[in-house]
DNA sequence: TTTATAAGATGACGAGTGTAATCTTTAGTA
DNA sequence: TACTAAAGATTACACTCGTCATCTTATAAA
């Protein structure tokens, strides 16, 4: 390695960065590679000393937006009380700055249809990814064993991901508020209530 | 009109019901107009005798998405006993069949993230097409008035679209059945129990 | 039967895409 | 200091896309 040698692991880095966002934020083809590259204050010639080619970075861009989600989940669960945490992440979840905020939010949200069209072997890679992310935030589930906790979290977290991105896709900004308080009071109820007795 | 007086409008519905189909399948820019038109069994030259553009036709496949997804619900709640009535359309969305058939399925489980990203004016009048969507699927939920149940609806619908789409990301069949099957007992127990009563 | 008009087919255009080959620059090594 | 291997820039290519101008065909009206 003549150039030095944190140089190509930054760059690298700051290329999933901006794929991870803009791919939330546009969709993995709203921007092309030259377009990421510039995001990341490149030139798209050097993207092949990167990756081998698109479908590379997507899974790679996917995997950081999940690691980035459970990062703030986790981060605002430690912050709130004892027994209020789950509470604290719906919350946070079903809020409008997680509805404003796609390419910093949650994939599921964002790509989940995207992903669910993409080859077999593209899924079960971002598959190996999202169960990485259920058992980070399994621990703030209700549940008397793992069993348990990951049958509730696979219908928590894809049901507010489909409220989300309603919510996303409607105009009236009152209409927005009022979906995800409802879904707000409903998943406390059903969720977060038993677990904080 | 020097052509047959129903021609046109027998095919401005083939290209309509193809497109419907194919961007729930593949997403709206998964085929070209050029692609679209050969399913409808025309050449892409004539389609801007129809449309002035993709995003026209876009709105209308997207409402065409709604009206057959609606109808399918609302017939089999036909065939369903009183009382079991959400609880047949809970089972009938939450079904292997509707994961295996996103292109004649609901438009929020493949579209609802695209949406989300179209321009204010699109959104707008697909919002539109959604209330009415709702309106026709209302009677079946449960609540006092329309208020509360246009608000279950509005947990309900979004939360189950989310779920469908996550199954569909993934790839194991087993785990795909398994979410199914406890966001099936999830949303009977949490909608349709007291609606029987 | 002729004519007018609109539907549909053909071909082409410019813009944008992913990818690759080929330069140029960088800094660690000899 | 000279050399070399790798990162990044430049340029190019084949391809697809939405759109449009133009041509052909079909049929209702005269």
């Amino acid at each position: 390695m003549r150039y030095p040698v944190e140089q190509k692991a930054e760059t690298h880095d700051r290329i999933i960065e901006a794929a991870a966002r803009s791919f939330r934020e546009h969709g993995s083809e709203g921007q092309g590679v030259a377009g990421l590259m510039k995001e990341a204050g490149l030139t798209h010639g050097g993207f092949y000393r990167h990756f081998t080619g698109k479908d590379d970075l997507y899974v790679d861009a996917i995997a950081r937006g999940f690691q980035q989600t459970a990062d703030k989940m986790i981060m605002a669960a430690a912050r709130a009380p004892h027994g209020e945490q789950l509470r604290t992440i719906i919350e946070r979840y079903l809020s409008m700055e997680h509805l404003e905020d796609p390419g910093g939010g949650c994939v599921l949200s964002t790509l989940a249809a995207e992903i669910a069209r993409q080859r077999p072997a593209v899924r079960a890679r971002i598959n190996a990814v999202m169960k990485s992310y259920r058992e980070r935030l399994l621990p703030f589930l209700p549940g008397r064993d793992d069993a348990e906790k990951r049958c509730r979290f696979m219908v928590l977290f894809p049901s507010m991901a489909g409220v989300l991105m309603t919510a996303r896709a409607m105009t009236d900004p009152a209409a927005r508020k009022e979906i995800l308080s409802a879904a707000r009071r409903f998943y406390i109820s059903a969720f977060a209530q038993q677990s904080s007795r």
